[in-house]
DNA sequence: GATGGACCCTGTAGCAACTACAGGGTCAAG
DNA sequence: CTTGACCCTGTAGTTGCTACAGGGTCCATC
Protein backbone atom coordinates (compact mmCIF):
# COMPACT_ATOMS: atom_id res chain seq x y z
CA UNK A 1 0.00 0.00 0.00
CA UNK A 2 1.39 3.27 -0.93
CA UNK A 3 2.04 5.68 2.65
CA UNK A 4 -1.18 7.07 4.10
CA UNK A 5 -3.18 4.89 2.42
CA UNK A 6 -5.75 1.75 3.91
CA UNK A 7 -6.25 -1.55 1.81
CA UNK A 8 -9.49 -2.34 2.07
CA UNK A 9 -8.99 -4.46 4.97
CA UNK A 10 -7.52 -1.84 6.83
CA UNK A 11 -10.85 0.32 6.13
CA UNK A 12 -12.64 -2.32 7.32
CA UNK A 13 -10.77 -2.86 10.41
CA UNK A 14 -11.10 0.30 11.16
CA UNK A 15 -14.85 1.43 11.05
CA UNK A 16 -15.98 -2.16 12.29
CA UNK A 17 -17.36 -2.85 8.22
CA UNK A 18 -17.19 -6.30 6.48
CA UNK A 19 -14.92 -6.05 3.58
CA UNK A 20 -17.77 -7.04 1.57
CA UNK A 21 -19.71 -4.74 3.03
CA UNK A 22 -17.22 -2.03 1.93
CA UNK A 23 -17.50 -3.31 -1.35
CA UNK A 24 -20.95 -3.36 -1.40
CA UNK A 25 -21.56 0.29 -0.62
CA UNK A 26 -19.54 1.14 -3.26
CA UNK A 27 -20.90 -0.60 -5.52
CA UNK A 28 -24.34 1.50 -4.65
CA UNK A 29 -22.49 4.75 -5.09
CA UNK A 30 -22.86 5.34 -1.32
CA UNK A 31 -18.78 5.57 -0.47
CA UNK A 32 -16.55 6.85 -4.35
CA UNK A 33 -14.56 4.69 -5.83
CA UNK A 34 -10.73 4.90 -4.23
CA UNK A 35 -7.66 4.85 -6.13
CA UNK A 36 -6.27 1.83 -7.44
CA UNK A 37 -2.58 0.24 -6.75
CA UNK A 38 -0.37 -1.24 -9.56
CA UNK A 39 -2.23 -4.51 -8.47
CA UNK A 40 -5.61 -3.58 -8.45
CA UNK A 41 -5.77 -3.03 -5.00
CA UNK A 42 -8.15 -0.71 -3.51
CA UNK A 43 -6.23 2.49 -1.34
CA UNK A 44 -8.06 4.47 0.81
CA UNK A 45 -7.42 7.44 2.04
CA UNK A 46 -8.40 9.53 5.44
CA UNK A 47 -11.69 11.42 3.68
CA UNK A 48 -12.73 7.59 2.78
CA UNK A 49 -12.38 6.87 6.27
CA UNK A 50 -14.03 9.87 7.04
CA UNK A 51 -16.90 8.76 5.19
CA UNK A 52 -17.22 5.00 6.16
CA UNK A 53 -17.53 5.63 9.61
CA UNK A 54 -19.80 8.21 8.49
CA UNK A 55 -22.11 5.86 7.24
CA UNK A 56 -21.57 3.61 10.31
CA UNK A 57 -22.05 6.18 12.62
CA UNK A 58 -25.61 6.55 10.60
CA UNK A 59 -26.62 2.97 10.54
CA UNK A 60 -25.98 2.44 13.95
CA UNK A 61 -28.44 5.12 14.75
CA UNK A 62 -30.42 2.44 12.73
CA UNK A 63 -31.08 5.28 9.24
CA UNK A 64 -32.10 3.42 6.39
CA UNK A 65 -29.02 3.79 3.72
CA UNK A 66 -31.22 6.10 1.72
CA UNK A 67 -31.33 8.79 4.78
CA UNK A 68 -27.56 7.94 5.47
CA UNK A 69 -27.07 9.23 1.64
CA UNK A 70 -29.15 12.58 2.23
CA UNK A 71 -26.99 13.21 5.54
CA UNK A 72 -23.79 12.49 3.76
CA UNK A 73 -25.11 14.92 0.69
CA UNK A 74 -26.21 17.50 3.40
CA UNK A 75 -22.96 17.40 5.46
CA UNK A 76 -21.50 18.29 2.41
CA UNK A 77 -23.33 21.88 2.11
CA UNK A 78 -21.46 23.43 5.12
CA UNK A 79 -23.37 26.85 4.77
CA UNK A 80 -27.09 25.39 3.87
CA UNK A 81 -29.56 25.23 7.33
CA UNK A 82 -29.58 22.41 9.22
CA UNK A 83 -33.66 21.97 8.82
CA UNK A 84 -32.99 19.15 6.26
CA UNK A 85 -31.13 17.23 8.82
CA UNK A 86 -33.08 17.53 11.52
CA UNK A 87 -36.08 16.33 9.33
CA UNK A 88 -34.56 13.51 8.31
CA UNK A 89 -33.37 13.19 12.15
CA UNK A 90 -36.77 13.48 13.72
CA UNK A 91 -38.45 11.34 10.82
CA UNK A 92 -36.42 8.56 11.80
CA UNK A 93 -37.01 8.94 15.72
CA UNK A 94 -40.55 8.95 15.35
CA UNK A 95 -40.49 5.75 12.99
CA UNK A 96 -38.03 4.25 16.04
CA UNK A 97 -41.12 5.28 18.84
CA UNK A 98 -43.25 3.60 16.59
CA UNK A 99 -41.48 0.19 16.23
CA UNK A 100 -40.84 0.59 20.16
CA UNK A 101 -44.55 0.75 20.54
CA UNK A 102 -44.93 -2.10 18.28
CA UNK A 103 -42.12 -4.30 20.09
CA UNK A 104 -43.19 -3.92 23.40
CA UNK A 105 -47.21 -4.49 22.97
CA UNK A 106 -45.83 -7.91 21.17
CA UNK A 107 -43.59 -8.71 24.19
CA UNK A 108 -46.25 -8.13 26.61
CA UNK A 109 -48.75 -10.20 25.12
CA UNK A 110 -45.80 -12.37 24.64
CA UNK A 111 -44.85 -12.78 27.96
CA UNK A 112 -48.73 -13.35 28.95
CA UNK A 113 -48.94 -16.34 26.73
CA UNK A 114 -45.78 -18.35 27.94
CA UNK A 115 -46.83 -17.47 31.77
CA UNK A 116 -50.11 -19.21 31.03
CA UNK A 117 -47.77 -22.32 29.64
CA UNK A 118 -48.70 -25.30 32.03
CA UNK A 119 -46.46 -26.84 30.33
CA UNK A 120 -48.38 -29.86 29.80
CA UNK A 121 -49.58 -32.10 26.66
CA UNK A 122 -50.33 -29.36 23.30
CA UNK A 123 -53.49 -30.30 23.11
CA UNK A 124 -53.69 -28.13 26.04
CA UNK A 125 -51.06 -25.80 25.35
CA UNK A 126 -52.44 -22.20 25.60
CA UNK A 127 -49.84 -20.70 23.09
CA UNK A 128 -51.08 -23.29 20.37
CA UNK A 129 -54.64 -22.10 21.58
CA UNK A 130 -54.05 -18.52 21.12
CA UNK A 131 -52.84 -19.22 17.26
CA UNK A 132 -55.68 -21.18 16.57
CA UNK A 133 -58.72 -19.06 16.49
CA UNK A 134 -60.66 -18.56 13.13
CA UNK A 135 -61.81 -16.01 11.53
CA UNK A 136 -65.78 -16.28 11.44
CA UNK A 137 -66.66 -17.08 7.52
CA UNK A 138 -69.87 -15.24 7.56
CA UNK A 139 -68.36 -11.90 8.00
CA UNK A 140 -66.30 -11.35 4.55
CA UNK A 141 -64.95 -8.19 5.16
CA UNK A 142 -63.41 -8.74 8.74
CA UNK A 143 -60.01 -10.15 9.04
CA UNK A 144 -58.71 -12.06 11.59
CA UNK A 145 -56.53 -9.02 13.34
CA UNK A 146 -55.86 -7.95 16.82
CA UNK B 1 -66.28 -22.16 -6.18
CA UNK B 2 -67.78 -25.22 -5.06
CA UNK B 3 -69.85 -25.23 -2.11
CA UNK B 4 -68.20 -24.81 1.40
CA UNK B 5 -65.04 -24.05 -0.70
CA UNK B 6 -63.32 -20.35 -0.56
CA UNK B 7 -61.25 -18.97 -3.69
CA UNK B 8 -57.83 -17.49 -3.03
CA UNK B 9 -59.65 -13.50 -2.96
CA UNK B 10 -62.14 -14.76 -0.22
CA UNK B 11 -59.06 -16.57 1.59
CA UNK B 12 -57.37 -13.48 1.80
CA UNK B 13 -60.13 -11.34 2.74
CA UNK B 14 -61.06 -13.61 5.62
CA UNK B 15 -57.60 -13.56 7.21
CA UNK B 16 -56.35 -10.11 6.19
CA UNK B 17 -53.65 -11.58 3.88
CA UNK B 18 -52.73 -10.90 0.43
CA UNK B 19 -53.55 -12.59 -2.47
CA UNK B 20 -49.65 -12.80 -3.54
CA UNK B 21 -48.94 -13.71 -0.05
CA UNK B 22 -51.10 -16.51 -0.03
CA UNK B 23 -49.76 -18.46 -3.24
CA UNK B 24 -46.25 -17.39 -1.95
CA UNK B 25 -46.86 -19.57 1.40
CA UNK B 26 -47.91 -22.55 -1.00
CA UNK B 27 -45.06 -21.90 -3.04
CA UNK B 28 -42.96 -22.41 0.42
CA UNK B 29 -44.63 -24.78 1.45
CA UNK B 30 -46.13 -23.36 4.47
CA UNK B 31 -49.68 -23.65 3.26
CA UNK B 32 -50.68 -26.82 1.62
CA UNK B 33 -51.77 -27.07 -1.90
CA UNK B 34 -55.37 -26.62 -2.04
CA UNK B 35 -57.99 -28.32 -4.51
CA UNK B 36 -58.60 -27.01 -8.01
CA UNK B 37 -61.68 -26.00 -9.12
CA UNK B 38 -62.21 -27.22 -13.37
CA UNK B 39 -60.32 -23.71 -14.51
CA UNK B 40 -57.93 -24.20 -12.44
CA UNK B 41 -58.87 -21.87 -9.79
CA UNK B 42 -57.57 -23.03 -6.05
CA UNK B 43 -60.48 -23.85 -3.69
CA UNK B 44 -59.80 -23.81 -0.21
CA UNK B 45 -61.11 -26.04 2.40
CA UNK B 46 -62.09 -24.70 6.43
CA UNK B 47 -58.29 -26.26 7.45
CA UNK B 48 -56.85 -24.30 5.05
CA UNK B 49 -58.27 -21.24 6.84
CA UNK B 50 -57.55 -22.72 9.75
CA UNK B 51 -53.79 -22.80 8.75
CA UNK B 52 -53.67 -19.47 7.13
CA UNK B 53 -55.09 -17.69 9.97
CA UNK B 54 -52.39 -19.44 12.77
CA UNK B 55 -49.80 -18.44 10.31
CA UNK B 56 -51.48 -14.65 10.28
CA UNK B 57 -51.47 -14.85 14.22
CA UNK B 58 -47.89 -16.18 14.35
CA UNK B 59 -46.57 -13.49 12.17
CA UNK B 60 -48.45 -11.17 14.18
CA UNK B 61 -46.67 -12.17 16.86
CA UNK B 62 -43.77 -11.52 15.31
CA UNK B 63 -42.62 -15.04 15.15
CA UNK B 64 -40.21 -15.85 11.40
CA UNK B 65 -41.96 -18.19 9.04
CA UNK B 66 -39.51 -20.99 10.07
CA UNK B 67 -41.16 -20.59 13.94
CA UNK B 68 -44.29 -19.94 12.11
CA UNK B 69 -43.44 -23.82 10.15
CA UNK B 70 -42.29 -25.46 13.16
CA UNK B 71 -45.06 -24.47 15.39
CA UNK B 72 -47.50 -25.75 12.78
CA UNK B 73 -45.85 -29.17 12.83
CA UNK B 74 -46.05 -29.00 16.61
CA UNK B 75 -49.96 -28.05 16.55
CA UNK B 76 -50.33 -31.17 14.80
CA UNK B 77 -48.81 -33.66 17.50
CA UNK B 78 -51.55 -33.26 19.85
CA UNK B 79 -50.29 -35.56 22.62
CA UNK B 80 -46.89 -33.92 22.64
CA UNK B 81 -45.32 -31.93 25.45
CA UNK B 82 -45.63 -28.63 24.64
CA UNK B 83 -41.84 -28.14 25.72
CA UNK B 84 -40.66 -27.41 21.94
CA UNK B 85 -43.57 -24.91 21.67
CA UNK B 86 -42.71 -22.89 25.10
CA UNK B 87 -39.11 -23.22 24.09
CA UNK B 88 -39.47 -21.34 20.73
CA UNK B 89 -42.01 -18.50 22.14
CA UNK B 90 -39.44 -18.52 24.85
CA UNK B 91 -36.44 -17.79 22.11
CA UNK B 92 -38.66 -15.26 20.14
CA UNK B 93 -38.96 -13.40 23.52
CA UNK B 94 -35.16 -12.88 24.33
CA UNK B 95 -35.15 -11.62 21.16
CA UNK B 96 -37.86 -9.30 21.07
CA UNK B 97 -36.45 -8.04 24.67
CA UNK B 98 -32.92 -7.61 22.67
CA UNK B 99 -34.56 -5.87 20.08
CA UNK B 100 -36.48 -3.33 22.65
CA UNK B 101 -33.49 -2.28 24.63
CA UNK B 102 -31.26 -1.82 21.21
CA UNK B 103 -34.22 0.36 20.19
CA UNK B 104 -34.90 2.11 23.40
CA UNK B 105 -30.98 3.02 23.71
CA UNK B 106 -31.58 4.14 19.85
CA UNK B 107 -34.36 6.54 20.69
CA UNK B 108 -32.73 8.04 23.60
CA UNK B 109 -29.17 8.56 21.73
CA UNK B 110 -31.26 10.44 18.81
CA UNK B 111 -33.35 12.36 20.96
CA UNK B 112 -30.50 13.72 22.42
CA UNK B 113 -29.18 14.67 18.98
CA UNK B 114 -32.33 16.67 18.06
CA UNK B 115 -32.53 17.85 21.18
CA UNK B 116 -29.08 19.55 20.87
CA UNK B 117 -29.71 20.92 17.25
CA UNK B 118 -29.25 25.17 17.23
CA UNK B 119 -31.21 25.14 14.07
CA UNK B 120 -28.06 27.03 12.62
CA UNK B 121 -26.04 25.76 9.69
CA UNK B 122 -24.87 22.50 8.76
CA UNK B 123 -21.06 23.48 9.45
CA UNK B 124 -22.30 23.94 13.29
CA UNK B 125 -24.99 21.09 13.30
CA UNK B 126 -24.86 18.71 16.39
CA UNK B 127 -26.36 15.88 14.32
CA UNK B 128 -23.86 15.79 11.88
CA UNK B 129 -21.34 16.46 14.24
CA UNK B 130 -22.06 13.37 16.04
CA UNK B 131 -21.98 11.67 12.97
CA UNK B 132 -18.78 12.79 11.57
CA UNK B 133 -15.76 11.50 14.75
CA UNK B 134 -13.11 9.53 13.07
CA UNK B 135 -11.61 6.03 14.13
CA UNK B 136 -8.30 6.66 15.63
CA UNK B 137 -5.96 5.16 12.41
CA UNK B 138 -2.94 4.81 15.08
CA UNK B 139 -4.91 1.65 16.42
CA UNK B 140 -5.77 -0.70 14.40
CA UNK B 141 -7.70 -3.25 16.38
CA UNK B 142 -10.48 -0.81 17.31
CA UNK B 143 -13.38 -0.08 15.53
CA UNK B 144 -15.63 3.05 15.62
CA UNK B 145 -18.44 1.55 17.36
CA UNK B 146 -20.12 2.44 20.40
C1' DG C 1 -73.80 -13.00 -27.75
C1' DA C 2 -70.69 -9.48 -26.96
C1' DT C 3 -68.47 -6.68 -23.70
C1' DG C 4 -66.56 -5.13 -19.46
C1' DG C 5 -64.66 -5.53 -15.07
C1' DA C 6 -63.39 -8.30 -11.34
C1' DC C 7 -61.37 -12.05 -10.44
C1' DC C 8 -57.93 -16.02 -11.24
C1' DC C 9 -53.41 -18.31 -13.25
C1' DT C 10 -47.99 -18.73 -13.84
C1' DG C 11 -43.55 -16.95 -13.76
C1' DT C 12 -40.26 -13.66 -12.89
C1' DA C 13 -38.10 -9.66 -10.95
C1' DG C 14 -37.72 -6.28 -7.38
C1' DC C 15 -37.07 -4.31 -2.40
C1' DA C 16 -33.40 -3.65 1.93
C1' DA C 17 -28.95 -4.44 3.37
C1' DC C 18 -26.14 -7.18 3.32
C1' DT C 19 -23.49 -12.04 3.19
C1' DA C 20 -21.30 -15.84 1.05
C1' DC C 21 -19.27 -18.14 -2.18
C1' DA C 22 -16.37 -19.49 -6.59
C1' DG C 23 -12.51 -18.97 -8.97
C1' DG C 24 -9.00 -16.51 -9.53
C1' DG C 25 -4.47 -12.97 -8.54
C1' DT C 26 -0.75 -10.80 -5.12
C1' DC C 27 2.43 -10.40 -1.50
C1' DA C 28 5.52 -11.14 2.42
C1' DA C 29 7.59 -14.37 5.70
C1' DG C 30 10.18 -18.35 6.51
C1' DC D 1 9.52 -21.51 -3.27
C1' DT D 2 5.76 -22.48 -0.84
C1' DT D 3 2.24 -21.23 2.38
C1' DG D 4 -1.22 -18.39 4.09
C1' DA D 5 -3.25 -14.08 4.38
C1' DC D 6 -4.80 -10.91 1.86
C1' DC D 7 -7.00 -8.85 -2.57
C1' DC D 8 -10.02 -8.99 -7.10
C1' DT D 9 -14.70 -9.72 -9.88
C1' DG D 10 -19.08 -11.51 -10.39
C1' DT D 11 -22.97 -13.86 -8.99
C1' DA D 12 -26.32 -15.91 -5.99
C1' DG D 13 -28.38 -16.39 -1.50
C1' DT D 14 -30.96 -14.49 2.70
C1' DT D 15 -36.16 -12.88 4.71
C1' DG D 16 -40.77 -11.90 3.71
C1' DC D 17 -43.00 -10.40 0.90
C1' DT D 18 -44.75 -7.21 -3.30
C1' DA D 19 -45.38 -6.02 -8.08
C1' DC D 20 -45.69 -6.72 -12.49
C1' DA D 21 -46.47 -9.01 -17.38
C1' DG D 22 -49.18 -11.59 -20.05
C1' DG D 23 -52.50 -14.36 -20.12
C1' DG D 24 -57.44 -17.12 -18.81
C1' DT D 25 -62.33 -17.16 -16.50
C1' DC D 26 -66.67 -15.76 -14.74
C1' DC D 27 -70.79 -13.28 -14.54
C1' DA D 28 -73.78 -9.40 -14.98
C1' DT D 29 -75.44 -6.22 -18.16
C1' DC D 30 -76.65 -4.33 -22.78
Amino acid sequence: MPKGTFSIGELARLTGTKVETVRYYERIALLPSPARTGANYRAYADDHLARLSFVRRGRDLGFSLNHVRELLALADERDQSCADVDRIARTHLTEVERKLADLTALGDELRQLIDQCRHGTIAECRIIEALAPMPDTRDPEAPCRR
